[in-house]
DNA sequence: ATGGTTGCTTAGCAA
């Protein structure tokens, strides 16, 4: 099973180039954050005529994430469901061949001490009481999507110049580690324990070309797929060429 | 400290 993950920024922007590493890659899922549109014009049409099925948690401008799946799926949740602020489509699950898999797009936060800094680390504590709530680390699990955290200096090319960012601050650093601590693996650090590998290089400063990038894009799961997860990686030549997204696509693969 | 770029929407916000 190789399961997928990618902020496309605007998928109507990026339609062309989705459909056509959707070819290329032909994932089992591919979750999908930025999307920026409402659910009604999500181009599923296009996706189905490529033999996908899609879940949708759309909004208009900003925000929005979606599951594609070769298999239909099922069990479709959306936001967090918690009686807290849920008007930014952030969050969707489904059900695909037996694995709950969750579309995430976390606040990015700004810029550290704003408001929407602190609504960053409570979103944060609310997806990790979400998992308490609603799903068990025993169970196949799936936790996608752009996270906006950068765990460890690793993950950054040069974190003396993040390391008082939104991406990398000790707090939202914590934040996201309190999620996986509930039971999630890196799946990425399973195969991978040098640095070097970035899924996000702002589209400002040439930082692509410098490699001047972030992981913040992640696939996490929980033991039961952790323990079958046989590779990793991050499809940089997606990063590349005219029009590209600011972020590359994440990939895990799971033996069945 | 600011600006650099992109997308959505149409001047300014968000990233």
């Amino acid at each position: 099973m190789k399961i997928a993950t990618w902020n496309v920024n605007s998928i109507r922007a990026r339609l062309e180039r989705v459909l056509a590493w959707l070819k290329t890659q032909r994932p089992d899922v591919l979750c999908l954050q930025e999307i920026k549109v409402t659910g009604e014009a999500f181009p599923a049409e296009a996706l189905a005529a490529a033999g996908y099925h899609a879940v949708v948690n759309g909004q208009r401008t900003y925000h929005g994430v979606a599951i594609l799946s070769r298999e239909p799926a099922s069990d479709v949740v959306v936001g967090l469901g918690d009686g807290g602020d849920d008007s930014q489509a952030r969050l969707v699950g489904a059900r695909v061949g037996g694995v709950r898999i969750f579309s995430a797009y976390v606040p990015n936060g700004a810029e550290v001490g704003s408001e929407k800094f602190a609504y960053k680390l409570v979103w944060l504590d609310r997806l990790r009481r979400y998992l308490e709530a609603h799903a068990s680390p025993n169970e196949p699990l799936l936790l996608c999507g752009d996270l906006n955290v950068a765990p460890e200096d690793r993950d950054v090319a040069h974190p003396e110049a993040w390391s008082d960012t939104v991406l990398c601050h000790p707090d939202a650093r914590a934040a996201l580690r309190r999620v996986v601590d509930w039971g999630l693996v890196d799946t990425f650090r399973l195969h991978h324990a040098e640095g070097g590998f970035y899924s996000w290089w702002d589209y400002r400063q040439l930082s692509f070309p410098k490699n001047d990038g972030l992981r913040i894009d992640h696939i996490l799961a929980t033991a039961p797929l952790a323990k079958r997860c046989t590779g990793s990686s991050i499809d940089r030549e997606a990063r590349k060429g005219k029009q590209p997204s600011d972020h590359a696509p994440v990939i895990a693969i799971f033996e069945t």
